[in-house]
RNA sequence: GCCGCCUUAGCUCAGUUGGUUAGAGCGCUUGAUUGUGGAUCAAGAGGUCCCCCGUUCAAUCCGGGGAGGCGGUACCA
């Protein structure tokens, strides 16, 4: 009694956090990113393409442990023992290639660059482990003409992708406001604790569009408890310190101009405060002179942008409408994108202090959000398809299909086995809008007979019996096959 | 990382107070309607009831552990 051989069978699984994209989903992206790399480019931005792979200490601080060598990046050692890590970002290798080839760079260096980046955390709804970034940088050049310039391309960009105006706003803040915030507060300590505690700050102050005041108040001061039970530790900060933060937060005023104002009074005694308003007043300045005014360019103080190189101006791209997820729930799209000024990125190789600015467009989440607020998905279509009911003309069939991709129409011969019904339900779940049919009846006459599937599944729904359905034969009509492409054509133009 | 919920057919879900053949709808496959996708009708395939260990004569169901999913929260260069 021989035992059944176990056959070893991978289960057929995508791992956590990534996913297969198909059709539709790819070709949508593809479209957005051209556009927007398009933007970039009018601008004079020039294409980039770096390896996905870095050396580890090129591109920051995670440096792997040997417990943990692929805490938040994936990271594994080449043969010759260096570890090497997968991009988290387009940034980081943006310096490194400035550092190794900057002799020969024109300066400021302008570049963009498109392509998947690849974090190992935890995924989330709508947070994957993979994903596309589309950025654009300027590299050696100072504030605040670089930040202006970038302020507006992402404006721009956020319309070529399809986002109308008034529908986004891009929200500006500075960074020296914020460390002058924490200095005027007094949190000016230099032991690991005063240090920790100003970040807790600016985390909190982050959070103010999902939590509200009163959340981040509790964040300020002991900390807060979320409705999972889980605590999150406070910065535990004195009633008067939380007050002067949140008559920060909430010194935006209706103008740009009115909320400089407001803010020069307010750092009267910082001169990284002083620093932030200028900028944020000049930026402004240039900006409205330019045309981008407050409809699509806004001071708000509660822009945070992580924590770490930004060291200037920041900003991000905020969708102002709202949408329901799959099952009815208001759900929040929140920001875009974003980027900043960081001065500090390639003194990391070079030693030299380089100034630069750039902008990150989430090009996931900018197509969630316009999939969300498409009323009718104009669904796309699928090829022309050519049956092949004679196997012995495959050559014809073949020949129809590449006189329609000649003339620009995406075509192919059905190139399975089955019969006729067979292949127009093919050709039905493809979402093509039209079937080419040529059997011998047609041959004979020198016809082939154009099959309009959108229009007969609409008919179908006044059709009840069978009989009329198949002899009735709606939707389809039979021209000379030397007029096949004109016929295609104008089945296709009816369709826009 | 932390908290909560969940995991039964391809999908959405019933169900078994622990007992022999685990179900539905939709989908899928095949066929009928003489060369036409829809509709209708007929037949069929498809399940280690997430995995491992334990309790028990007996576990899809009870207990422990693990994995995966969802949601929140933290971190996010």
């Amino acid at each position: 009694m021989a035992k059944k051989q176990k056959t070893f069978r991978p289960k057929a699984r995508v791992p956590r956090g990534f996913r297969d994209r198909l059709g539709a989903e790819l070709t949508a992206e593809r479209e957005m990113l051209s556009r927007i790399s398009a933007v970039y480019e009018s601008y004079g931005f020039d294409p980039l393409e770096t390896p996905a792979f870095e050396f580890t200490d090129a591109l920051g601080k995670f440096l792997p442990d040997v417990d943990r060598p692929n805490a938040g990046v994936f990271s594994l050692q080449d043969d010759d023992d260096q570890w090497m890590s997968l991009r988290y970002d387009l940034t980081a290798p943006l310096a490194r290639f400035v550092a190794e080839n900057y002799d020969s760079l024109p300066k400021p260096f302008r570049r963009y660059q498109v392509g998947p980046v690849w974090r190992n955390e935890k995924p989330g709804p709508g947070r994957f482990r993979q994903f596309t970034q589309c950025d654009a940088d300027s590299v050696g050049a100072p504030a605040p003409d670089a930040d202006v310039e970038i302020c507006a391309m992402f404006a721009d960009a956020m319309e070529a992708a399809g986002i109308a105006r008034g529908d986004y706003v891009v929200k500006l803040n500075d960074r020296r406001l914020l460390a002058g915030l924490l200095e005027t507060a007094g949190l000016v300590g230099l032991e690991p604790d005063d240090e920790l505690q100003r970040v807790t700050v600016l985390r909190a102050l982050d959070k103010l569009d999902r939590l509200g005041e009163a959340g981040v108040r509790l964040l300020l001061g002991p900390g807060r408890k979320d409705e999972s039970g889980d605590f999150t530790d406070g910065a535990k900060l004195k009633d008067a310190q939380i007050d002067r933060v949140m008559t920060f937060i909430n010194a935006t005023q209706a103008t740009n101009a009115e909320t400089c104002d407001r803010l020069a009074g307010f750092f009267s005694t910082s001169a990284q405060g002083e620093a932030g308003v200028t900028a944020l007043d000049t930026m402004a300045a240039q900006l409205g002179a330019l045309g981008y005014g407050e409809d699509r360019i806004q001071i708000d103080l509660s822009i945070i942008r992580g924590l770490d190189y930004y060291t200037g101006p920041v900003f991000e791209a905020d969708l102002m409408f709202t949408t329901e997820d799959e099952k009815g729930r208001p759900m929040r799209l929140g920001s875009v994108g974003g980027g900043g000024r960081y001065d500090g990125l390639v003194k990391r190789f070079k030693g030299i202090e380089v100034p630069a600015v750039g902008v990150s467009v989430g090009v996931s989440r900018l197509l969630e959000a316009l999939e969300a607020k498409k009323t009718t998905g104009d669904s796309v279509s699928g090829p022309v398809v050519v049956l092949a009911l004679e196997k012995n003309q495959m050559a014809a069939y073949q020949q129809m299909a590449a006189e329609l991709r000649a003339a620009g129409v995406r075509a192919e011969v059905y190139l399975g086995g089955s019969n006729f019904a067979k292949q127009l339900k093919y050709a039905d779940k493809r979402a093509a809008p039209i079937a080419v049919i040529q059997g011998s009846d047609e041959r004979d006459k020198g016809e082939v007979t154009i099959k309009d599937l959108v229009l007969g599944a609409e008919l179908s729904k006044n059709i009840q019996d069978n009989k009329e359905w198949r002899e009735g034969q709606p939707a389809q009509f039979s021209v000379k096959q030397s007029e096949l492409v004109a016929a295609v054509k104008k089945v296709l133009a009816r369709r826009g």
